[in-house]
Formats: structure tokens, sequence, C-alpha cells
DNA sequence: GTCTATAAGAAGATAGAC
DNA sequence: GTCTATCTTCTTATAGAC
């Protein structure tokens, strides 16, 4: 029905604005004129400018715990991963450092929202929050954990599991940062990003 | 004189605003306040709220530049320097790295800077700029080229320059973020930046 | 240089017709 | 559900006295 897409329309538009200009600096007319309808038209769907930020962050939020239950099931199925990564390869590390990033960067929706955060993480604790886990805490916490099966298969070899997930991990973060701000070094970025890896592997790898 | 003094007072109490809430969020007599004086008072010093903002930009360019100046007056007295890198070891590369961050981190006007930056960055293509410029372009020449010398001294092995200067510079870029964010978590961000050097001067280290 | 008073305009939100 | 008209409040900025 016409409704439903007009709510959604009014999300996906605002998110849009909000990750480019940030929550302040986006007024409620500018979201109407995206979405093709008056900005009165608008407080039919949400009740308050604050209320179409609110939904943005739940809708995220639900993603989130979507994707955080997807992992948890690989994660769990410990037999299972382990033979997956017993016998990782050079290459292997690199597509999954490539799908990472690739995904982190192209999904549209997690591109704008992590862009929203950036902006607003300093104003509202509660969002400050949100981007740790998002960006830095979960994304360490499931590497470390599977860094921590590789190095029990002995594909890889480190005393500091904690440290190496950084190592691997603090690149990819500062490339997609850069990428966030000027899209045109994408190229420039991804070939680091292939070019750390494989230093990664070489420096972590086990050594035959 | 006192002329000066409020002039100086309003530019700082604005950095501190602006890096707080965002340019956008915070009023005219929000500084005002912070100033001690009213609204009007303000506009005796600077014509608008963008010009304290332009102000603040110059002010910080100015510093950057000074900086830029002093760094180069090192980075191309190559002699000494070679003699400096020559006998570098783990302990003073643990300092060089703690030095880095201890300025990023607690010289305040840097600080506030970054952050203000952080929140204004995806607004104006000019503001991104600068904000690559500063925290990541600029880092990771200074210090590709410190380890430019460090390999050439044998101190340093590796057969990627660039690669290895963004696994040095990349875990303190994202450190530096995480406490600009939640400064509480500096004394852990502080143990893995220690932790972090260390690794990275075994992996890299010469091997005797 | 600082103040009070106030203008000018922007932005969020509501009322009520269709 | 969308529109036009309108209200209210907030925010930047100016005028002019001291």
């Amino acid at each position: 029905m016409q409704t439903t897409s007009t709510k959604q329309k009014i999300l996906d538009e605002a998110l849009t604005l909000f990750s480019e200009k940030g929550y302040a600096n986006v007024y409620v007319s500018d979201i109407a004129d995206k979405v093709g309808i008056k900005a009165p038209s608008l407080y039919k769907h949400y009740k308050s400018k604050q209320a179409i930020f609110n939904a943005i962050i739940e809708e995220m939020n639900n993603r989130f715990l979507e994707q955080a239950k997807a992992l948890n099931i690989t994660g769990n199925d410990a037999q299972a991963d382990a033979a997956i990564y017993k016998e990782i390869g050079e290459e292997a590390l690199v597509q999954l450092g490539q799908n990472l990033f690739a995904y982190f960067l192209h999904d549209d929706y997690v591109r704008r929202f992590r862009k929203m955060l950036t902006i607003e993480q300093f104003r509202d604790v509660e969002l400050g929050r949100i981007y740790a886990r998002q960006y830095v805490d979960d994304p360490l916490a499931y590497q470390g954990m599977m860094f921590g099966m590789m190095v029990a298969q002995g594909v890889l070899v480190t005393d500091n599991i904690p440290v190496m997930t950084i190592h691997f991990y603090a690149p990819i973060y500062m490339l997609l940062t850069i990428c966030d701000r000027e899209p045109q070094r994408e190229a420039e970025a991804m070939k680091m990003l292939v070019e750390h890896i494989r230093k990664f592997n070489e420096l972590y790898g086990r050594k035959y």
C-alpha cells in the first residue's frame, strides 16, 4: 500500500540527508521535498523530526540484531568453522577482508548510517555507544573470535590475539573512513587493503 | 588588552561548543554565555557566526603551518636523523608512539579541533580535505619518511613501506577515535597502544 | 565594548479543507 | 494522505543608548 511506501521513503530520504549534512542541518521541508510531498504531510507519518531520526536508529538496530543473530549461529558452530579456518590461505584471507570492506562500504544503508553516526556520535552518549559497538567493538570481537580459531588451528601464529585483531581491523577501519569522506579514493584504498592483508598474512601466517 | 582577550576567548569557547555539538547546534547566545557577555556584544568582535568558525579554521591552519615547518626542518636534516634512527630500539619506538598519541589526544586545541572536523567533514568538501590532510595523509607521509630512514638503516625490515606505515599508524588512529568518543577508555587504549607498538617492533624489527 | 530592545527570517509543527 | 494557510518559537543579526 501507498502508506507504508511513503513512510519508508521518508526514512530513506531522511537518512541520506542526515548522513550528508547532519541532523541539525536537515530541515523537515528538505526531507519532504525529496519524498515529493509537502512538509505538513510528513506529520501524518511521523509526529516530529526527532521521531524520524528515532525510527532510523530503531530500524538499524533491528538490522543489527538480525545480523548478530546470523553471525552467532556461525560463530557458535565451532566445529564447522574450525574446518573452514583450518585450510585458510592468503587468498581466502584477502577475500575475507575484501568482503568485509565491500559490505561496510557498498551496502548503501550501512554506509549512510555510519556517516550519520560519525556526525552525531559526540552529541549524544547513546549514539556514541552505538557507533563504538557497531564499528569498533563488535567487529573486533567477531574477528578476534575468528582469529582465535585460526590460531588454535595453527593457521596464524601470535601470543597476543587482541593486538593481532587490531592489526587486521584498524587499517580496514581507517581505509573505510577515508572512503566515506572521499569516495574517489576507493581504488587507492582497495589496493592498500589487499597489500595490507597480504602483508598481515606474511607477518602472522604459519612459517613453513 | 581586554579586546584581544575577549576575541580569543570567543574562539576558544566556540571551539569547545562546536567540538561537542557541531556548528549548527551551537547558538551565538551559547557562545556569548560561555564568554560571559550578551550575544549582540559578540558582533563587535566577529561579523557573524560563520566568521567565528572561519577564524577557528584559520587559526588551526596557522598552527598547522608552523608545525609542518618545524617537522620539515627535522625531516630534511637527514644526516642528524639517520643517526637518531640508527640506534632506535623497541623502547624508543614505544616512546615515539606514546608521544604522538599523547600529543594528538591531550593537546586540548588539537583534540577539540579534530572532534569538530569529525562532525563537519561531510558537510563541506574543504573541511573534509583538511581532516584528511591533518589526521590521515600528513601523519602517514611523515611517518613513512621516518620509517624509510629506519629501513635504510636496517633497523626495520620490509619490502612495503607504505603498508608498514599504515600498520603502525592505523591502530593509533583508531584508538584516538575511541578516546575522542569515550575518554574513559583512555587507559585501555594506552595499554593497547603499547602492546601494538611492541608487537609492531617484533614483526618488523631487525631479526638478530 | 557592552548592554537592551527589536527586527527579520527560518524552521518545526498544527488546523482544517479536500 | 496531501494540501494551503498559519502559528509559535527560535536564532541570527542590527540599532542605538551608555
